[in-house]
DNA sequence: GTCTATAGCCAGATAGAC
DNA sequence: GTCTATCTGGCTATAGAC
């Protein structure tokens, strides 16, 4: 870990507070209904000074997901340590965590359909190597999970992920919460084995 | 039905044009991404002409929501005639449908989140009158389903409700297709069953 | 590095001729 | 009823003072 000079220590935290401020409009409103004046004004500074940092709409919204991404790997690589748990059930960690994280208005989202957001993200390095070792990870518990025969072999793993994946941004919970006849920790579990009750082995 | 005038028939004809194209763009750009423009041109006819038939863009979009949830209940109808098939493959049916409608990019994609589109869509008599009437044909699936053990009795109809609801705007059927790896029936095939079967009872 | 003020642009909506 | 041409507002992004 290198030692960081003052100034550049809190040019981190003023930037991680902005990505925290996207991180929570995007769960919010998505990446279309925000905008920038509202960022600013959510994380205290003018919008000049926030271009400083970011150089486009695109840019904050890129730095969230990959916030998000970072986030995603750790609790996978926690899951990943234990050693009391099968592959299945870290995979049910993992999407259970996601929907707690959806629940509590902490998931950004980004439309795929958007081009110029795509573009960013497929351009971005850090965006596409986290996601390729999350992936990795997941890829290989739901190969071993289907070897265990929790999960149905017939499924190629494809689609197993993209599923799992899909619980993420699934309106489904949202929709519950707002009928407001459930608790959160109902909804997740509904939600959760619903979903992976689907990919088991019949 | 009542006999219309030529003047009438025409109108119509056009509005039902005018509808289609807003299906098609709403399918493959979602409603933030699609500008009237876009429709105007792909209807063939001028802006301002546009906005004689229809006041607004949510007007449009709202419009095709009601176009699909008359297919919808269409549907629903035929599959409440059929005398051999039992409340579980009825819904089975329903969701089926709903894959195909959108791998064949017909599917109409409106945020949940726009609050102007929303609030045009819970204003809208004629879009909420369909929204219960397919809502109530697919709970009584699901309370017969459960009765006959084939839906888990556990999980409260609401949950099975809008899970089922949810496919139609399922993320993974696009990306597996764009992965270019399978067939439109396999896609089909297994985002159903996963789906299907997760609201089995174990 | 932060601010105020503004440029530039784009999309929704409208005026007015025909 | 349809068109061309235009208005209007709001958004991203930037200039320039401090």
């Amino acid at each position: 870990m290198v030692r960081l000079s003052f100034r550049e220590q809190t040019l981190r935290v003023r930037e991680e507070a902005i990505v925290a401020s996207v991180n929570r409009l995007l769960a919010d409103k998505g990446f279309d209904l925000m905008t920038v004046d509202e960022v600013a004004a959510d994380a205290g500074i003018a919008k000049a000074s926030l271009y400083r940092h970011f150089p486009s709409k695109e840019a904050l919204a890129a730095a969230a997901m990959v916030r998000l991404l970072e986030r995603t790997l750790a609790l996978v690589e926690q899951q990943a340590a234990r050693s009391d748990a099968s592959a299945f059930e870290r995979l049910a960690a993992v999407v259970r965590w996601a929907l707690k994280l959806q629940l509590a208005g902490e998931m950004p989202a980004v439309p795929s359909q958007n081009s110029s957001l795509r573009t960013e993200l497929l351009a971005s390095r850090v965006y596409l190597d986290l996601l390729m070792e999350v992936s990795e990870h997941l890829g290989g518990w739901i190969v071993q999970a289907q070897a265990a025969g929790d999960i149905d072999p017939q499924l190629p793993p494809e689609v197993v992920l993209y599923t799992v994946f899909a619980r993420a941004c699934d309106p489904v919970p949202a929709y519950l919460k707002a009928g407001g006849a459930f608790t959160d920790a109902q909804i997740v579990d509904w939600v959760a084995s619903t979903c992976l009750n689907g990919l088991r082995r019949r």
